[in-house]
DNA sequence: TTTAATAGTTAAATAGTTGAACTATATCGA
DNA sequence: TCGATATAGTTCAACTATTTAACTATTAAA
């Protein structure tokens, strides 16, 4: 049972990796011009309608500076814009600019298109236990860190 | 049926994006003065035993130029060592030095304590079923790329 | 034996990241 | 109300990771 244990975490760490980068390749093909992460920026912010440095920072697990860096580059391709909060000046709003909505539509397109390919190679139960273990872990995770 | 699917691939997306995020930052943190990136590198490399620029450009999904640099940066740091093949001396053989090995020992100590913690609070039905999905996804994804 | 292919490196450019120091603004407690 | 403290975000220097194109060296193939 113990050494089961350990061959799981060998397992999970060999195969977590391999995915990731793999599938990393794969969305980067569909990003004409833009970066995987410039991709999941844009598609975090979307979901969000609007947020600011201090949210991407913990979302992303970085530094607030590097945020900045990172938005400053989206600002100057017109993906995105900022907005001062007038009840509190320090606050920035970030949301997509009407051409960064368009650019993350086509591009969703794209990229549902490419992960169909996968899931749907999969039995739907199959998949949607996946989901829901892998959902858990975020969960945890998410705890873990609210901890700390 | 087909409205399902979509919405698995958001789940999946966001799931995956929001996983490897915390992950990474987790893993960061049991990692003194090497990087994410050189963590895998090493294991990878230990996994072989010897291996060559050619065959981790592949397994990363990266140019030959970038496995170039980050191996420079591990010889200097003295973790790995090169060594030119007599029969054919295009190519080089990349394998652990003694201080990688133990570099890499220790931190595989702490990096299995950190993913026991997170694996143990599933049930091990769940984790097997959830790595065998993983492990058909990492197949699906390697055979993808030598169709191409 | 010229020509192809293969293995790896170099160099310039760009993206992402950290950590420390910084500006500006808001809040809180005496 | 004022002075200390906290919060939001930026700047800068240093570094890692990456791509693309041009390159060297070596091997294989016509």
């Amino acid at each position: 049972m113990h050494s089961n244990v350990h061959e799981l975490i060998e397992r999970y760490l060999s195969v977590s990796f391999l995915v990731n980068k793999k599938a990393a390749a794969l969305v980067k093909c569909e990003l004409d011009e833009m970066t995987n992460d410039q991709y999941y920026l844009l598609r975090y912010m979307s979901k969000r309608n609007v947020c600011t440095s201090t949210e991407l920072a913990a979302v992303f697990a970085v530094n607030k500076s590097a945020i900045t860096a990172m938005t400053n580059r989206l600002v100057e391709k017109e993906m995105i814009q900022r907005l001062r909060d007038e009840n509190d000046r320090r606050v920035i709003y970030l949301s997509l600019t009407e051409k960064g909505k368009r650019w993350l539509a086509e591009t969703e397109t794209k990229i549902h298109h490419l992960v169909e390919s996968l899931i749907t190679q999969f039995s739907e139960e199959e998949i949607e236990s996946f989901i829901q273990t892998y959902e858990k872990l975020a969960n945890i995770l998410q705890k873990l860190e609210e901890t700390k």
